[in-house]
RNA sequence: GUGUCCGUAGUUCAGUUGGUUAGAACGCCAGGUUGUGGCCCUGGAGGUCGAGGGUUCGAGUCCCUUCGGACACCCCA
C-alpha cells in the first residue's frame, strides 16, 4: 500500500511552483501599493470562532469544516476562511488601539471538506485583505481594486466584477420578511433546494442556478431596491467611486455571499475561463462582525481570492509563462581533485550571489554537458588537470556555443559582466 | 453528501470477440573511441495493468467492493 496525498489535496511540484511564486509576488506588490501589511495567523483555531463568525447555519460551518478534538479534548478546526482569524488577532492584540485604521492582508491555506471538482480542493489557498475601523465606501472599492490590480498585474484578461448591497440590520429584516412573503406564494413550485432556502436563507433563493427558480422569482423584490437611507447612500458612493476609477462592473441584485456576516456591500469577481466554480474572488463589508466576536464595535471590509483558481486562469491567459530557475554557471569536472575544486569554487561563487550547479554523480563530461543544457545554465566551464595547473580555462556560453578564455581567479568578475 | 465518466511504464496513450514473455511516443540512463550540450543514431532501465475479492482452463480485458481522479449538482475561493 503506497501513501498518497489526501483526497482533495495536491502537491505543487517544481515547474508549477514558479507560477505560484510569480502570482504571490504580484499579490504582495499590489497589497503593499495599497499599504496593507501582512498578517499570519495559525492554520487552526477554536471551533467556536468560526461558528460564531461565519454562521452556524451556513454550509461551511454545518457540514464542511475539518473539526477535531485535541488531547485535552478541546474542539479545534482547520480554518475554512481567513477573516475570522484575522479579526480574532485584531481583537486579541488590541490592534484597534494602536491606530484607528488597520489594513492587513494574508496569503495561505484554507480547508473545507467538500467533494473536489474543477477549482475546488479540500486544501486550497486564498489571499485576501481586511480593513478595520472605517465605514468609508472607498475601502469597499479598494478591496475590489486590489483584486483587480492583481489580475491585471498578472496579465489576466478574463474576469468580471459584480456588486450588490445586502443591506444592514436596519433595512434587511423588513426586506427579508417581504421577500419571504413573495416566495411563499410560489414555494411549492420551486426546486427542493430553494424550498428549504425560503425558510433558512431566503436571499439565496434569488441566486439559484435553477432556471425554473429564476423564472418564478423574476419579479421578486431585490434588496438593493429596499435599502435604508444609509445603505443606499453607501451603495451609491461605491458605484460612483467605481466609475471615477473607470472600473468595469455590473450590479447584480441577486448576488448573495455564502457567509452570514456581510452587511451593505457584497461583491464577486468571476471568470468565464473557470468551470462551474467560477468565482475568482469575493468579499464585502461586515460592520457588525468585530463586535460579534467580542471586540469593540468596529466597521470592516474585506475580500478573499482563490489562488488555485487564479493559477488556472493565469495558465489559460498566459501560455507564455514558462520560467524556471537557471543556474548562471555549471562547473563540469573530470576527476576527484577537480571535483573538489569545483565544489569549493561553487561555494565561493554562490556566496557572491551566483547560482552555480555541478555534477554529483561522477558523470562523464558529455553527461555533464547534457545536464547543463537541460538546466539551461548560462555558462559552462570544464575543469581538468590542465586548467588547474595553468589557472585558466574556457568559459562556454551555452546559448551561442562560443567559448572564451578566462583566468580561474577572475571567474567571479567575468560572470558579473 | 448525490450523479455521470474514468484509473495500463516518470508522462501522454495503444492494447483486436478474455488466450502464450503487456506495447509506442516523449522523458530518463549509457554509448556513438582521446575532456564539451542542443539535432541525429544505437542500446538500456522502467509496469504486482489503482487496490482487494469473484467468474473462468485462462482476466489489463467480464462482475462486485474499495480507494483515487475528472466533471456536474450543492456550495463557494
Amino acid at each position: 500500500m503506497n501513501f498518497k496525498s489526501i483526497k482533495g489535496t495536491r502537491d505543487i511540484l517544481p515547474g508549477e511552483v514558479e507560477t505560484w511564486q510569480r502570482a504571490e509576488d504580484v499579490v504582495r506588490r499590489v497589497m503593499h501599493s495599497y499599504n496593507y501589511r501582512e498578517i499570519r495567523t495559525p492554520v487552526f483555531e477554536q471551533t467556536e470562532l468560526f461558528a460564531r463568525s461565519i454562521g452556524e447555519l451556513t454550509d461551511i460551518v454545518s457540514k464542511e469544516m475539518y473539526t477535531f478534538h485535541d488531547r485535552s479534548n478541546e474542539s479545534l478546526t482547520l480554518k475554512p476562511e481567513g477573516t475570522a482569524s484575522v479579526l480574532r488577532a485584531y481583537i486579541q492584540h488590541n490592534l484597534g488601539e494602536q491606530s484607528p485604521l488597520t489594513k492587513v492582508y494574508y496569503l495561505g491555506p484554507m480547508f473545507r471538506q467538500e467533494r473536489p471538482q474543477a477549482g475546488r480542493l479540500r486544501q486550497f489557498h486564498q489571499f485576501g485583505a481586511e480593513a478595520l475601523g472605517s465605514q468609508s465606501a472607498q475601502l469597499d472599492v479598494e478591496m475590489m481594486l486590489i483584486a483587480l490590480d492583481v489580475y491585471q498585474g498578472l496579465g489576466i484578461r478574463q474576469f468580471a466584477l459584480a456588486i450588490n448591497s445586502v443591506g444592514c440590520q436596519r433595512c434587511r429584516p423588513a426586506y427579508k420578511q417581504r421577500l419571504t412573503y413573495e416566495l411563499t406564494k410560489v414555494c411549492d413550485r420551486l426546486s427542493t433546494e430553494s424550498q428549504a432556502r425560503v425558510k433558512q436563507n431566503p436571499l439565496r433563493v434569488l441566486d439559484s442556478k435553477d432556471e425554473n427558480d429564476r423564472r418564478l422569482t423574476k419579479n421578486a423584490p431585490l434588496m438593493k431596491d429596499h435599502l435604508c437611507d444609509g445603505c443606499r447612500e453607501h451603495f451609491k458612493s461605491v458605484e460612483s467611486l467605481l466609475r471615477s476609477t473607470r472600473t468595469d462592473f455590473r450590479i447584480d441584485g441577486r448576488l448573495v455571499r455564502g457567509l452570514d456576516y456581510y452587511t451593505k456591500t457584497a461583491f464577486e469577481i468571476t471568470s468565464p475561463a473557470l468551470g462551474s466554480q467560477d468565482a475568482l474572488a469575493g468579499g464585502g463589508r461586515y460592520d457588525l462582525l468585530v463586535q460579534e466576536l467580542g471586540g469593540k464595535p468596529t466597521p470592516g471590509v474585506g475580500f478573499a481570492a482563490g489562488m488555485e483558481r487564479l493559477i488556472m486562469v493565469l495558465k489559460k491567459d498566459r501560455k507564455d509563462l514558462t520560467d524556471r530557475f537557471r543556474p548562471d554557471l555549471f562547473i563540469a569536472s573530470l576527476d576527484e581533485t577537480t571535483r573538489e575544486w569545483a565544489f569549493v569554487k561553487a561555494r565561493e561563487l554562490r556566496t557572491a550571489g551566483f547560482a552555480v550547479e555541478l555534477d554529483y554523480l561522477d558523470r562523464s563530461v558529455k553527461s555533464q554537458m547534457r545536464e547543463a543544457n537541460r538546466l539551461q545554465a548560462r555558462f559552462v566551464i570544464v575543469i581538468g588537470e590542465r586548467e588547474l595547473t595553468s589557472g585558466s580555462a574556457r568559459l562556454k556560453e551555452m546559448q551561442t556555443g562560443k567559448e572564451a578564455p578566462v583566468m580561474l581567479e577572475a571567474l567571479e568578475k567575468v560572470l558579473k559582466t
